[in-house]
DNA sequence: GAATATATACCGACTGGTCAGTAGATTGTA
DNA sequence: TACAATCTACTGACCAGTCGGTATATATTC
């Protein structure tokens, strides 16, 4: 055994551990990854898991806490930040799904599958998930409101069905990459999106 | 215990195991569920369970059988012995989506939510799931693809794409539904199904 | 149509196995 | 020596599937 200082073994554990549960949760399940598993994956043994989180469920919300604070939070940020009209605001968030979803497919679809599988559990985990979806929808649906009122998007749709159509469908293709386990199509993902939230936003005679 | 034949008993209590069977996959996972549960709510015990189903993947399969033969093949019989135009072709595609989502919604999101949990597995399970997948692709792309030809839709969207878009978008809107415990919204889904699929293929410059 | 034999429906205890979480020992670091 | 990290062994709960048995329905025989 290397010799290494206890921070040193604490940071590479920890990271071990959860990058072993974002793996197994997504691809078996959160039910059917078993913490020996997560630990085994880790380099380390179970008991070894448990010095570091609480318990199974304190591993999930470290993992979806990284999936907000990694993926989510600095896109808005940086939407906020460029100040420039809705539609390169809409185009510039499908972009960016696009490249987050490719290059971090895993932390990307946690949130997603984690909500299916704790459905009406009314637990901790619940809520979390809850809060992200509830932030995609709120953002979303302030840029098309502002391209409306500004006279760039057609006035008649409702901001709200079209902000969480847009996630929906989203959702619905990283899932279906997903299921048949063929990689995330980035600049397919970002091409219908557009043809979503634009076709729909341009067009009155739909 | 009310005197019944045989025959009777029969229909009444494989009918009720898959009911009770259907609500909870459902509503608490496959893996989530228990025989006993199942057993319980359909007014038996796990002993009858396996007197009418050989194993817990039997009734699933039996379950998802039912989705198929009474929600998905009358639709594909209904659009093709209409003979109308590709356009009024995928609007009655959507419109049966909605419609049938809304009056059955459990078996709807049956295949969705089973192909998620059992990704990967190489199981019968999966196979059949992503046969379900593979034939709402053909049709829909078929459709596509004529309406193409006809010079009714824009010609430059691969028609394979906007066929799985299409069926990521309504998967998408019924899980989001499923997700916060709503209702589902047949007209929202409808509308919102049509801005993408007609949006996309009337605009070439989205 | 009564008596008997067989088949079907149903029950609940049991088995073998899995898993989350715990306790205490052991090894490595400060 | 004190403390942190890791391991091993264990517990209690749960679950899929089996099995022997009971009750009810149907077929057969007289």
């Amino acid at each position: 055994m290397k010799r290494r200082s206890n921070q040193l073994r604490r940071e590479k554990s920890t990271e071990a551990v959860l990058e072993a549960a974002l793996e197994l949760f997504v691809h078996k399940g959160y039910a059917g990854t078993s913490i020996t598993d997560i630990a085994t994956r880790a380099g380390l043994t179970k008991g070894s898991v448990y010095h570091y989180f609480k318990d199974k469920q304190a591993l999930l919300i470290a993992l979806l806490d990284r999936s907000e604070t990694t993926l989510f939070e600095p896109v808005f940020i940086k939407i906020h930040a460029a100040h420039t009209d809705p539609r390169s605001q809409l185009i510039m968030f499908v972009n960016w799904v696009a490249r987050a979803g490719a290059e971090n497919k895993e932390l990307m679809l946690l949130p997603v599958l984690v909500s299916l599988e704790f459905f009406g559990f009314g637990n901790q985990t619940e809520k979390y998930v809850h809060k992200i979806y509830q932030r995609l929808h709120a953002e979303l649906e302030q840029i098309v409101k502002s391209g409306q009122a500004n006279g760039v998007f057609n006035p008649e749709p409702d901001p709200r069905t079209v902000a969480v159509s847009l996630v929906a469908l989203i959702d619905g293709l990283l899932l279906q990459w997903y299921r048949w386990g063929q990689e995330i199509d980035g600049p397919a993902l970002a091409r219908q999106a557009r043809a979503l939230v634009l076709g729909g936003l341009n067009n009155t005679d739909i």
